[in-house]
RNA sequence: GGCGCAUUGGUGUAGUUGGUUAACACGCUGCCCUCUCAAGGCAGAGAUCACGGGUUCGAGUCCCGUAUGCGCUGCCA
């Protein structure tokens, strides 16, 4: 049986390439009938916050990614993983270094260590060289006894080869002078996280490690441990990586909420077209199909299908059309027009609370209209934000006309100030007020004018939605009914705030 | 510095065991449709498959080297 697991650390938001990590090991637990295991990876509990714990719950939840069993606290096994590598030093497979602990600058690690590397190798000092690597047991125990604090590092064999077959990468292979006498637990008794894992991994019965492929040389030393505990090692599938588009590394510093998945659930992302866009990142399904629901991404997916190159989640945070990965955008729109309208209706809802634009009477008396209402509109929408912003007019009277639709539709003809009114009244001798008859008596009348019922068809939208653009405007006539469509040609809004306008000038 | 991994149009990806004009999606351009904007339909631009060598009758596909990017190298995860 698959058993397969997430095991994010609680530091912060869920980020996308994390949420992907989820959702390709849960696809694969699904597919193969196995379980998808979730474990918090809480060892670091400086950063560890039980807000980011609940913030992880909540986006797996969102995006559809149900987990099986109970949630496991990495934290709460901290005293086997001590005990564990207690055992290795008992069974001579690691030792205590007394060596007294550097202190370090969180900042700049990465660049200290190529430093010290580089350092160590001008002056010809071999870096695995470890005075306490040798120690007599009895001494090592003799010193600790005396409660000389120490840490516990994994005594790694000087030659010889470690290698797995990765299913992503291949074969991989790694000399053992090349790995460090890794440190299991820390000298103030902390397990670290390459002993935790794997500890965690083997109690959790894990068959298949699915996760980013920053772990794929680390996973060397994972091997060692599962060998040191006479464990049977997992098949491991590391994940090409996704990077910001000037190709860096996705960082929750460096770019921000455009990164967290919970931006893309308060932005308006229906979740199955944002799991169905991230699926796409690093996989791609056999016949190309890429709209795909739950059922078809899981009977497509296998780990065979992703690729080894790393991708690039393209945004541009400061362009508001494009403030993400087109396709995701595209993908969101596709989702939004063309799924079944009653898994819509709920999201739309919740929208429309949220911006207080939503009335009890949509639930009953008035759920055909808002049906129909949703229907009409969803049709170019991008995201559920759209529906309390453009389609704010459908669901309130206090809405906001758009500068370039009134002078471009409204102002350029000066007389449409009194003819509105006069459609009004036309309208309202309409006697069904349905599109048909609506286009019907509009078209009459501009006849009459001797002027193109197109002007009046795009006053009419300006006036009644107050934009420019928007569904076929007879359709939007019949939605808005009669008396709310001629109340609006009345108004005279968007001339009055206009002179208003003048006046403060 | 050492080690590892990657490299197909702007982006995401396909390219089975090497074999004619490198495929799909998003984006982009134009046209059609039309009351606007989308959607849809049609047409199109855009890749000397990172670069340089080789192997071969023939390479995006195999080999070597270079470059670039990314990762790991920590008493972080």
């Amino acid at each position: 049986m698959v058993r397969v697991r997430f095991a994010p650390s609680p530091t912060g938001y869920l980020h996308i390439g994390a949420a992907r990590s989820a959702l390709f090991n849960w696809l694969f637990a699904r597919k193969m009938g196995g379980k998808f295991l979730l474990r918090i990876e809480d060892t670091d509990l400086q950063r560890s916050t039980e807000e980011s714990t609940r913030s992880i719950i909540e986006g797996l939840e969102w995006l559809g990614l149900d987990y099986d069993e109970d949630l496991v606290f990495q934290s709460d096994n901290a005293e086997k993983h001590r005990a564990a590598a207690r055992q290795l030093v008992e069974e001579g497979k690691a030792y205590r270094d007394f060596t007294p602990k550097e202190a370090r600058e969180d900042r700049s690690v990465k660049q200290e260590i190529a430093e010290r590397a580089r350092a160590q190798a001008a002056e010809g000092i071999d870096q695995r060289s470890n005075p306490f690597r040798d120690l007599p047991q009895a001494e090592s125990d003799a010193r600790a006894g005396a409660g000389e604090p120490f840490a516990i590092r994994l005594k790694v064999s000087r030659e010889g080869q470690s290698r797995f077959a990765d299913i992503v990468y291949g074969e991989q292979e790694r000399g053992y002078s090349e790995i460090e006498d890794l440190v299991l637990l820390r000298s103030d008794g902390h397990p670290l996280y390459n002993l935790s894992v794997v500890l965690d991994d083997i109690e959790m019965g894990i068959t298949h490690v699915i996760r980013g492929q920053d772990h794929l040389t680390n996973t060397h030393k994972q091997i060692l441990l599962y060998q040191a505990f006479g464990a049977k090692v997992p098949e491991f599938a590391h994940l090409p990586l996704i990077l910001a588009p000037n190709k860096a590394k996705l960082s929750k510093r460096k770019h921000g909420e455009v990164v967290s998945l919970t931006t893309y659930r308060d932005r308006g992302f229906v979740p199955a077209a944002f799991r169905n866009f991230l699926a796409l990142l690093g996989w791609s399904p056999p016949d190309g199909q890429e709209i795909m629901t739950r059922e078809e991404m899981i009977e497509r997916f296998s780990l065979e299908g992703i690729g080894r190159a790393n991708s690039v989640f393209n945004f541009h945070e400061n362009d508001p059309r494009h403030w993400t990965d087109d396709k995701a955008l595209w993908m969101n729109a596709e989702y939004i027009r063309t799924m079944p309208l009653e898994e819509l209706l709920p999201m739309v809802k919740t929208e429309l609370r949220s911006a207080k634009l939503w009335r009890e009477e949509y639930d009953d008396d008035e759920s055909a209209w808002f049906e129909k209402t949703v229907e009409l509109i969803r049709q170019r929408f991008f995201t559920l934000k759209d529906f309390s912003s453009q389609g704010r007019a459908y669901f309130s009277d206090d809405f906001d006309f758009d500068e370039a639709a009134v002078s471009k539709n409204l102002k350029k003809e000066p007389r449409l100030r009194e003819w509105l009114p006069a459609l009004a009244v036309r309208l309202g001798q309409v006697a069904t007020f349905s599109a048909a008859n609506v286009e019907t008596a509009l078209r009459q009348f501009a006849d009459e004018l001797g002027v193109k019922a197109g002007l009046f068809i795009n006053a009419a939208r300006t006036m009644l939605t107050g934009q420019a653009v928007g569904p076929s405007m007879f359709e939007v006539f019949e939605i808005m009914g009669r008396e709310r469509s001629a109340n609006r040609l009345r108004s005279g809004v968007p001339w009055f705030d206009a002179m208003e306008e003048l006046g403060d000038v």
